[in-house]
DNA sequence: CCGTCAAGAAATATATTACAAATAATCTAA
DNA sequence: TTAGATTATTTGTAATATATTTCTTGACGG
């Protein structure tokens, strides 16, 4: 329902393909490849190629010049937030650094939204929210999914924020975290924060104690940092 | 030298007016029109429009599926972080709701990363936080221009975080306190935060401490968030 | 002899046109 | 209700022409 329309669309894997090199540095020491080589290596015609080139133009990772050709743009200027930059990144080059940066802007960004959340969440969301924490309690003895579950709690107080810059976030913080979790529980075993630790930043928020909330819910995401920063920093 | 390659292509203006209007509603109403209607309403050949709306799909801003035609997707979707969907709707859609919620997410971001700053600024971090308030000191003196040393010492906190998310944000805010800033001066008058209340906060960040240096940032952006709320909420 | 400028050539993206194929909503008939 | 046909629309292919930037070359002046 929410896939690409052409689940296979030329296009879309053309996109997929050049945006993971880019991220991945697979262009870094050569040039990258005119248009006509592009038609040519992936068997498409010159306009599907184009139309690929345009979409990761968009998302800032590249530039085109007569003469000049296809180039990599600098860093700085990548669409960082943009999701599918954003995944490509994790998925695909996953480095310490991305993921601890991440982690320091989730402090500010998830504590603040809790802080608004508790002033401005609707009956629906305070639904929500309760909803994930009980998924939470359920993951704990075995009924559901805790990394699920855990997703669910995070991206039902961005939505209860009311504030559309942090709802934007969403799908960043759930991709992010699905990551980060699988990660950490990779290295470490499972230890992440309990469905009580989580309750707690809920119980807050639903009754209204902003600033408390704020600071519930930023211990709780310092603990996923201090666990972060306890993994071997290799890369 | 940050100019879209050809200064008047032909894809680019068509991207630029359907982007302001699918963020200005212009197609809320009347069904989005096909590829064809919009090559002749352009005077453009097939393969640009595609382009074209290849450009606003990895914006988030539309989908396609055949049958169906092209579909402003629901605002949700939209890549409000990405920066010229944000750019199209301050200066296109301005609204003090957006702008509200804008000033929101500086609170937490814009503080977050000046905690950041006090903690890992390089040399040169500072001298450009530095460099900035120099030139906002001399603004108010007349011999800068007060706008913009506003943004750049707002850009060289982001930049002097180290974190790439933070940075990230930089075109965005910058785009954003323009936008803000000359709103806001239109309606009530020159009168913004001195030059003495950045030093504050850049004195704390060159002393690197942090909390009071996010403290102080936050003091700084309520005070901008104050202001507009003070502001006549039409619309 | 060196540097600057202008004109032309070359490389490459950009734009046009015409047509074929695939997909999914809608309609029709059993 | 379901299965199939219809049809509107995007998606994909191909060949060609245009526009822009960069590089090169040469001329001129210092």
């Amino acid at each position: 329902m929410r896939q690409p329309v052409f689940s296979t669309s030329v296009t879309h894997s053309i996109v997929q393909d050049l945006g993971v090199g880019i991220v991945t540095g697979r262009f870094d020491d050569v040039p990258f490849p005119t248009e006509s080589a592009l038609c040519e290596h992936y068997g498409a015609a010159r306009t599907v190629l184009r139309e690929a080139v345009k979409m990761l133009i968009a998302k800032g990772l590249i530039t085109t010049r007569p003469k000049q050709g296809i180039r990599v743009s600098p860093e700085h200027n990548w669409n960082l937030l943009d999701p599918d930059v954003l995944r490509w990144l994790l998925e695909r080059k996953f480095s310490m650094r991305l993921l601890v940066e991440f982690t320091q802007i989730r402090l500010d960004v998830e504590s603040g939204a809790a802080a608004l959340a508790a002033r401005f969440a609707t009956e629906d969301d305070k639904a929500q929210i309760q909803a994930a924490i009980g998924r939470m309690y359920a993951a704990e003895k075995g009924d559901d999914d805790p990394l699920h579950s855990d997703i669910a709690f995070h991206v039902a107080v961005l939505q209860a924020s009311g504030n559309r810059f942090y709802l934007q976030m969403r799908d960043m913080i759930s991709a992010a975290l699905h990551v980060s979790i699988m990660r950490t529980n990779k290295l470490k075993g499972v230890h992440r924060a309990s469905a009580r630790d989580h309750d707690r930043v809920a119980q807050l928020i639903l009754a209204g104690e902003s600033e408390a909330a704020r600071k519930e819910m930023r211990d709780l995401i310092q603990g996923a940092f201090d666990l972060i920063n306890e993994l071997p920093k290799r890369e």
